[in-house]
DNA sequence: CGATTCTTTGAAAACAGTCAATCTGTGTGG
DNA sequence: CCACACAGATTGACTGTTTTCAAAGAATCG
């Protein structure tokens, strides 16, 4: 159950882990299923876990005032999700999150994880690269957003994260390249011609 | 000289900063001066130093296919500068970074920043909280950008950075938020009627 | 003052969004 | 096992917004 977590952190840091911390980890991760369209956090909520996807696939995204979703993050296995800014400064979430597929997960709560940062050397590491590949997509995304046009950002998704175009709806995907799902079939059959 | 610095060290960092700490940083964190339209960084360049702004302001952008420029990111005094990915991966930037006033900055190579980061506690805190920060603004300006328009995130923008819209002109401020300056422009004359 | 940069305005064209209808494939309950 | 409901994808006509291009007015700097 915990393997591909272990896999994960292994791969993603040059310490070993420890015996100990092999059981630690084991300890407080918990396995927990959600089912699909259920909510893992929901906006005003205070995001209280830590969440690593073992199998399946979830999204976090806004409600405007019209009822429109907007989603700004698409996760599958091995990603984790939570919003780290309403976890760290235990403010209200703005973002709903939800399973798209029947979803298994590892969870823990904020405390352990905390702990985990600062007590496993390998983890901790871990964190800080992840969170340094995370700020850098960001910017990346950030400056797709401005500077280029729809259908570039959908070239460009295509390449990055293929994983994507086959896991989620075209509306889904639509809404997380900021356009509308008749949009994007226009692109798409656009493309094809080409 | 490093006053600034220093002070924005202090306030950003629970650990105080030891008499050594303080010879170390003056030490290694040199002035330079850039002036108007000069460059710190350029397209294809690997990003060499990390930068605090003394005073002044700099804009980072990235020029497309027709000779556009579009501004991913501002900055003024006590802010940092540079192209962390380019830094930290030794991959050519695909952004530009230029002064936009005539700016003072207290710079260092990136091996004595990384030196800080480990050796120095307050050093260390203080950039992790930076770049949590960072973090969390850009997944906020993303979901504002693919989720808000144009209006809105101008007014979110007065609000929230309203010295961006006294230092930099207003084509600058419209390709940070991903419009022309025609279309800003008009943007403006409406809110002023309503 | 003259040059340069910045801002505004107008008109046309391009683009994306909305609304509504249709088509497709999937899966569930009778 | 079929029928029907449901979610998703596509298409067309229309509307509204943003861009583009061009020109002119305002502000700033040397």
């Amino acid at each position: 159950m915990h393997e591909s977590l272990l896999k994960y952190i292994r791969n993603h840091s040059t310490t070993t882990l420890t015996e100990q911390d092999v059981e630690a980890i084991k300890k407080t991760f918990v396995h927990k299923h959600y089912r699909k369209r259920q909510y893992l956090l929901q906006e005003g909520e205070v995001s209280k876990y830590v969440v690593f996807i073992i199998k399946g696939a979830m999204r976090q995204y806004t409600v405007d005032a019209k009822g429109i979703e907007h989603v700004s993050r698409l996760s599958i296995e091995n990603w984790w999700v939570g919003d780290r800014e309403s976890s760290t400064n235990l403010t209200p979430s703005i973002y709903n999150i939800d399973a798209w597929e029947e979803t298994d997960v590892l969870q823990t709560t904020l405390t352990d994880f905390a702990k985990y940062l600062s007590h496993i050397a390998a983890f901790g590491e871990m964190f800080r690269k992840l969170d340094e590949r995370h700020a850098f997509a960001m910017q990346k995304r950030l400056n797709a957003a401005i500077s280029m046009t729809a259908e570039q950002r959908y070239n460009d998704l295509e390449k990055n994260y293929p994983q994507f175009l086959q896991r989620f709806p075209q509306h889904i995907i639509a809404s997380y390249l900021g356009i509308t799902k008749e949009t994007l079939s226009r692109i798409r059959t656009q493309t094809v011609k080409k």
